[in-house]
DNA sequence: TGTACATCAGTGAACGCGCGTTCACTGATGTAC
DNA sequence: TGTACATCAGTGAACGCGCGTTCACTGATGTAC
């Protein structure tokens, strides 16, 4: 083991230590010397690797972001959404990448309650998904609003149903009742 | 003026001036020194009065209880979800609830991301609006999933727009679309 | 290949800042007689 | 109505806890020769 590893090692140990506790406790509710403790290093080690929590949580944000690559995946797909299909489709991977993510979307919101920067990257993040799709409602062709809103409320429901432990629902339920709900609510057809 | 007066004058400019601190910095940003400050007295007045920040917190909730009979209102009119008029009678107060104390409800909102009993304190307040309107439901044929999923649905937009500054939009407009969005959601109807 | 030194990851006790909370004190209001 | 004492709202300096952050130290890995 020479020291690259090493440090790469600990730098994981230590993300990995703080996503559990973050998706416990919380972030705000999570101490430096909780992450360290639970990743089993002293206190002064996480300074090796980061300046702060909140730059840890940067660093989980980034990783996310090289994930996040959902986006491959719907290039395959129609973006036709006066298709229920196509808008089932990215309900479920927004649910999905949701639910995969929680502890770091989890985080990102508490640290956005508190830090203004945060709160900058997190609305850039919405903003970047619906510019994704944006184009996906030339094909609706009785908005219930103007487009921005239309998919402001789009992803408003599904983010805060994300965001509740969602009731007892489970995960194929939840994602055909936002389908029928959002589908119907931007086509004003029933489904 | 007598003791009481003067007490309960200092705690109502101590509540003024936490409120006025919350929607500006946040209730998690701020200090109890900078609500006594705010307030034009001394750092030790505030535990004459209350015990906490939290205890504050709970006695704005009450103060918000108290006056959220937004209920008188809403016996005088249309239980019947079928009609977009009934819809947009209950988006326009829930609406006009939370802007008019949205002091309060961010508040307790980052609360709740802190601490358990706000947490459940919130979560008991929404099931009590979504019970409220329970049986509106059962004037809707064709719900988009259960009724406390479609309930849910319909809360979680609402709750989530009135969060976000939700963008640069009129009231007016965001009631419009909000009842649009719903109305078609839970009916599977134009509108 | 071996030796001497440099560098680095990790350690954990100690330091110190921010802020919640206390408390002795003040002056005003209330009460007893 | 007046005097003496009690009580209470408010004050602000001081205290102390929690926790972020530092830093001298250790042992292992890397480098130079």
């Amino acid at each position: 083991v020479n020291r690259k590893e090493r440090a790469a090692e600990t730098e994981a140990v230590l993300k990995a230590a703080a996503k559990r506790l973050f998706a416990t406790r919380g972030y705000l509710n999570t101490k430096i010397t909780d992450i360290t403790a639970e990743a089993g290093r002293a206190a002064g080690s996480f300074y090796n690797h980061f300046a702060s929590k909140e730059e840890l949580l940067e660093a989980l944000l980034a990783d996310l972001a090289a994930v996040g690559d959902t986006n491959a995946r719907r290039d395959e797909h129609s973006p036709d959404f006066s298709d229920p299909a196509a808008v089932r489709f990215h309900v479920a991977s927004y649910w999905g990448f949701y639910r995969e993510h929680a502890a770091t979307m989890l985080a990102l919101r508490q640290a956005s309650m508190v830090n203004e920067d945060f709160a900058r990257k997190l609305s850039a993040f919405y903003k970047e998904q619906m510019a994704e799709i944006f184009d996906h409602l030339s094909y609706v062709t009785r908005l219930p609003g103007k487009p921005e809103t239309s998919l402001a409320m789009m992803y408003a429901v599904i983010d805060n149903f994300a965001q509740m432990g969602q009731g007892e629902l489970a995960d194929e339920d939840a994602i055909e009742a936002l389908t029928r709900f959002i589908y119907r609510g931007l086509n004003g057809l029933d489904y």
